[in-house]
DNA sequence: ATGTCAAATAATATCGATATTTTTGGAGAG
DNA sequence: CTCTCCAAAAATATCGATATTATTTGACAT
């Protein structure tokens, strides 16, 4: 009758599943920008049917991941200099948005927030655990999501995503310098606590832009 | 060699065609806000399939006109005077962003295109035309897509289309005040092909912000 | 009356199979 | 030897049906 003691709290459908596996795959490169995404490959590999494989694809469309042919399939979407340096900007622009209007409504539950994201950052950087990524993300979103703008956090978290992608392509991993990133955050994160809105996004853009000229110096040119 | 006397604009794809149709029917809000979407339903409004609606629904949260929840099914995003403020801001800041990008680039063809992409408008508008509503977002598009930005161009698009979707709401159609929005145009028309970006954006933006206050006092508060 | 629970109903998510379309490969003509 | 064209193969898009999950209904006890 029933297939399996399935434990509840996790999700349950087999195209959100599809959707975080392939968004993996793309993003770490494993599945490589340009690629052709074949239903029957894709559906094997995740062991699902092709009605949640061709889903997932629509869906990671609309985070830029895939590109959709019409009558001719799915591919991974393409990576090059000037993407790169359109995410860069626009980066720049929406987070400094963001991040004023995050300062503008800054109160003690945001502070509390901040700060716990940044300490959990903290420790899964220093014990190397594999959900820094994770963390990192966290603690940058934070910074944005008391704007209460849930658009604009839409866009510039699909932008982040496509950032991690670009680090996996440049460098195999996510281990680019850590040297002086852990000071660069302490910056923003004091900065936003003080709400010294210009000193924050000061401090946010040059992170951005310092790992931005390593990425693209790495890429062709 | 060649195929028939097909147009090749003509779309032959059951998911694009479903796709364009719901669109038009949220923007327009035949569809209202909040509706529940029954896949049945559509199915048999749109004459088609269970999978190219599915599909289609699915392209359309990328464009934040439908939201999907994980086995509840879709239903056409809901408004609000917060959305609606949100998307007034966001379009201010892309699009001066883009604009200025585009009059950094500008050249004589790009100045062509806007001269012909304004005059059509014109001629829609004194017509009433029907199609008075693509020719204007082609005239606003055409002022961006000399940034060579595409990212930024649709994000614009995006936002301009959620823009369309409240003119309807609040007015029942395209006949939001046409008094003196053929000077603003122009206005900004001029200034593009003088290439003189701040009085551009200056002239774009309180475009955008008479026409959003407009709207804004029609809604709720 | 009212709140709870289970059966009935309705809708979604998914599967397997088929129809269409694109791509491939090779034979024949120039 | 190259190009064109047609048949074979592969892949996509779509359909119809089923399994799963959410929602409603109504009986029953409090």
């Amino acid at each position: 009758m029933n297939v399996m003691p399935d434990r509840d709290s996790k999700e349950t459908s087999a195209t959100h599943g599809a959707y975080l596996k392939l968004r993996e795959l793309i993003l770490t490169g494993e599945l490589p920008p340009g690629d052709k995404l074949k239903i029957e490959q894709l559906r094997k590999l995740l062991e699902t049917g092709a009605s949640p494989v061709r889903e997932a694809l629509s869906l990671l469309t609309s985070d830029m991941l895939v590109e959709r042919i019409d009558q001719r399939g799915f591919r991974a979407a393409p990576v090059g200099k000037a993407n790169f340096e359109e995410i860069l900007m626009l980066r720049c622009t929406l987070e400094e948005t963001a991040l004023r209007a995050s300062i503008r409504n800054a109160d003690a539950e945001w502070e509390d927030r901040l700060v716990l994201r940044h300490h959990h950052m903290q420790r899964a950087g220093l014990r190397k655990a594999p959900d820094f990524e994770d963390a990192h993300k966290a603690f940058h979103m934070a910074l944005l999501d008391n704007a209460h703008l849930p658009m604009l956090e839409r866009y510039c978290s699909q932008l982040y995503d496509l950032n991690i992608r670009y680090r996996y392509l440049a460098a195999g991993g996510p281990s680019y310098k850590k040297r002086d990133i852990a000071a660069e955050h302490q910056n923003i994160l004091d900065a936003a606590l003080n709400r010294d809105a210009d000193a924050a996004t000061a401090h946010l853009i040059d992170h951005y832009r310092s790992t931005g000229e390593y990425l693209s110096s790495q890429m062709d040119g």
